[in-house]
DNA sequence: TTTGCTATGTTCGGTAGCGCACGGACAAAA
DNA sequence: TTTTGTCCGTGCGCTACCGAACATAGCAAA
């Protein structure tokens, strides 16, 4: 049955200029995507990126504590491994078959090309781009699964962290609206961080007595935030550069921050990033 | 004190190869951001991007009903407008400065070069991409602010646009786990959505028996990420080509896809998309 | 000082969702 | 047929969070 699959049945590969999907279509696939098959794994390399066809894949963010949720859904309209084209190797999120079905599978570096010979403005920003996805998928997780008292923490550390000193000016209402909670649960929350000493608060004037302590309450949303970002915006060894690659690729080494990026970053460096005990 | 500011305070400016940084600096225009301004609004459009250098911005996702959370946060290390690069002109979230402080703006025509500059190929991913975001960043705001029977509906409505028929066959603890909720909750709300006669559920099959009351019954999430989806992904009535931009406009007609996209979209198309009432 | 406003602290009842446990129902295998 | 394992429904106590209302305290303008 050769006409029961064509990769045109993905949405993403139909759009695509006749001539490069021409260039593509040779290096194209077919895969079954049986039910609960992991694509990747949060953490681990991309080798290869996903065109489903009439399967559905599911992008979770596992937590520590084995808890999980759905940030995204990927089905035939679209692709799985974006982070090979926005400069990252890898992602914090898991994908796996939600629906069982077919696809059409790319090596990796094929598309990795694209991001190669974007400019190396556009490679830069698009790098960051990744660093705020990481930061809004582990959000939806965080706003699935943790008290408000750790989201707090993490909202504070965030804030800290783009800030010359210890200090901030936010209402209790204002981060309330951030949070997507009451103001009273800040209260209580900011009540406990006070308590413990870690914080002063007074009219809106917050003031960060003990960081470390702050990093002790907080949920590992912050650090696997603050991991992606250091990991993907600082200067990495050069990784992989096959021969042979595209002919922009000499000058591939983009700019890179010098680290530490963020004000206070990597105080407990210790922790692997995309760790799950 | 002309030396209190500069532009490679901001992170991503500083991390630019010198020529692009030089080619950028005379059109960089320093502004001062005081708390609580508008950068953009939902749906808004972007005319210029930000760098900020000594404040901090809020990304926001509001509801209809005036909720809201915050889905990231940007500061030194960051850009505000990724949107621009990223291939729509706009995106659902708004933009609010949470710490006042300055920052560098830049007239988002100039970014959106680097856009055009790239190949048609990624173009179409990084269009992809943005949809890809709005769907997380809806999804964190569900996750904080909707029941889990609105949440089941909206993955429910998600899957089937992705799907052939009406029906897929997935557990309910299965569900649980991609919601990040107890198979309990999932059953209630099955159980709910079963006697209201929207669903028939049935050991791992479910087959939806009236979509428009699905549609009824979920939140604004689902209609909000496929309006999105939407706009960037169909084919758009080419917007403002200003004369002089870059050599490669003239082919920038890039591959776009025949709508409806998705399987079943817009079968209520009349509600505006970032609107709040 | 007075007045008024904003920010914070607190209380109280209500509810959604969690963790756990159990029981029934169905299906495939033995 | 029985057995076994998966899937689904339900009940119960518990906690976090919501919604609303109210009290207080600091700041600032008059």
């Amino acid at each position: 049955m050769p006409s029961l699959h064509h990769p045109k049945q993905n949405h993403l590969l139909s759009a695509m200029p006749a001539d490069e999907f021409d260039r593509l279509l040779p290096h194209l696939e077919l895969v079954p995507m049986p039910i609960g098959e992991v694509l990747y794994e949060s953490g681990g390399r991309l080798n290869y990126v996903y065109f489903p066809t009439t399967s559905i894949v599911s992008l979770l963010y596992v937590l520590e504590n084995g808890a999980s949720a759905e940030i995204a859904i990927v089905g035939n309209e679209g692709i799985l491994g974006i982070s090979i084209f926005m400069g990252g190797e890898t992602t914090p999120s898991r994908a796996v078959v939600q629906s069982a079905g077919f696809g059409y599978r790319l090596k990796a570096q094929l598309l990795k090309r694209e991001f190669n010979r974007a400019g190396p403005v556009l490679r830069l920003l698009l790098r960051y781009t990744q660093t705020l996805i990481t930061q809004m998928a582990q959000t939806a997780v965080c706003n699935r699964h943790h008290t408000v008292e750790q989201q707090l923490c993490r909202w504070l550390l965030l804030s800290l962290d783009r800030l010359p000193s210890d200090s901030l000016n936010m209402t209790q209402d204002l981060i309330a609206n951030m949070l997507g909670v009451r103001r009273e649960g800040v209260t209580e929350a900011a009540g406990n961080l006070q308590r413990m000493g870690l914080i002063k608060y007074s009219r809106g004037h917050i003031k960060v007595l003990n960081r470390p302590g702050l990093e002790l309450a907080v949920c590992e949303c912050y650090s696997v935030v603050k991991h992606e970002f250091d990991r993907l915006m600082s200067a990495l060894p050069k990784p992989d550069r096959e021969p042979g690659a595209d002919p922009n690729s000499g000058k591939e080494t983009i700019g890179v921050l010098p680290a530490p990026v963020l004000n206070n970053l990597c105080s407990q460096c210790d922790t692997p990033l995309g760790g799950k005990p």
